[in-house]
DNA sequence: GGCAAGCAAATTGTATCCAGTTGACGTAAA
DNA sequence: TTTACGTCAACTGGATACAATTTGCTTGCC
């Protein structure tokens, strides 16, 4: 993470909360499904359940959980067609990024990709969560060297998405975002060439996207079930 | 009070006031700037503060208020930096509405977005902040159509937070976004020329854009003081 | 007269408490 | 054996109560 520091003195208590359970869900410590308790959740971090479930509030809206009217919270289990809906605004959001960097980019920029993508090499295929989590935030740096904010946080967002979706619906977790694409990318836009620096950009999202077994049809329950509900209805 | 609507069967209290608030801000009844106090706020709709932090919570991840540590929440006042940062995003993102759009649009959508249009002509001139409201929510109903929720979510959040920087920064909020280029995006739609559609959309919004003062420079209270700061530092 | 320290009011941050809802288990009847 | 019903435990939705922090004002000193 960016700002990976003491976070207590800053921070409140709820900021901690997410963070952590964002992690966790990123990491896959906690599956898609799983449900998550607010009392379970705040006994484990030492907070009351006020903390948690403002916590819960926050990770709704970036879509990471799904909350059912008395009934809780759950680690969100994205259909296809929701992850192929995640993955069009993430193109869509990161050609973007890609568009203005050609534009011009930071002094610090160029070394503090390398520098990412040196780290990322330095774990590859030996952490897969942790893996996974770097590589998507190469991304989030990509976008925060625009200088646009609003760009940046929707970026994270939609990264964090796809890594819960990867986590669900993707082959092998080891070699997503392969890092020789990334310098690829970096290389793109040092040369200011914004057609080949988005054009390697849409192959390297549709290799992740294509990682994951997207199939066009939706699996929800209810259109799975949609099939079978006739024999009831008679 | 709580009264105001049926809203207490279906939604939950935070949806409610979460509404209430956001059409508040959107109408310019909240005025950017403006304290939102917790026990304030909670008294007026009969709820608790609990309630109105939830509800707080998810304004601010919409970027429509800020809170600061201790000491509360306000009405987003984006600087003109940061409205050209949302103007930018909303021009990404409509853009990939439209292209979707032109590939196909479900039966009713035209139907549903020339009634939308005449609605917005029945109130032209007349009533400012709905007239705003309402040519908003003409983009989010464009944003639905593509049938990818993730897409119309963000959407709808730019377009308000554009509604909310219109409000600070429009010479002029009558002829907010003219219904007549409303109705040419529908028929550029309707023939299907993605690259005409999206020039109109490009246009539409830039004449929105044109119509806030965003000067380049960023109006931040310290690079204001900032020139006055040498007169009493001697 | 201006500045700093200190006190008091207001407001947020957090925890605890009560009530309503949901799902599950167990029991009884067909 | 299966189905229906009733009870119950667990959990969330919401409100209230307490603690910590900030702010503005007052007071005293330079």
């Amino acid at each position: 993470m960016t700002g990976s520091g003491t976070m207590s003195d800053k921070t409140t208590l709820t900021d901690a909360v997410h963070d952590l359970l964002k992690k966790a869900i990123i990491e896959q410590a906690l599956k898609p499904g799983m449900r998550l308790p607010e009392d379970t959740v705040g006994e484990q971090f030492g907070v009351s359940r006020t903390i948690v479930r403002h916590a819960l509030v926050r990770l709704e809206n970036q879509g990471l959980i799904v909350t059912r009217r008395n009934r809780g919270a759950f680690v969100a289990e994205p259909t296809k067609e929701e992850a192929q809906h995640v993955f069009a605004v993430r193109r869509c959001l990161e050609n973007e990024v890609i568009r203005i960097l050609c534009l011009g980019i930071p002094e610090s920029g160029y070394e503090r990709l390398e520098a990412h993508v040196r780290s990322e090499q330095s774990v590859k295929g030996k952490d897969g969560p942790v893996s996974i989590r770097l590589a998507g935030e190469f991304h989030v740096l990509l976008a925060d060297l625009t200088g646009n904010d609003v760009l940046a946080r929707y970026v994270s967002e939609v990264v964090l998405r796809c890594s819960l979706i990867m986590s669900l619906y993707a082959r092998s977790h080891s070699s997503d975002c392969a890092v020789d694409e990334h310098f690829q990318i970096i290389e793109a836009i040092r040369n200011g060439d914004a057609q080949r620096a988005i054009e390697i950009m849409e192959h390297h999202l549709g290799a992740v996207a294509g990682r994951a077994e997207l199939s066009p049809k939706p699996d929800s329950i209810q259109s799975i079930l949609s099939h079978y509900g006739k024999e009831l209805a008679h």
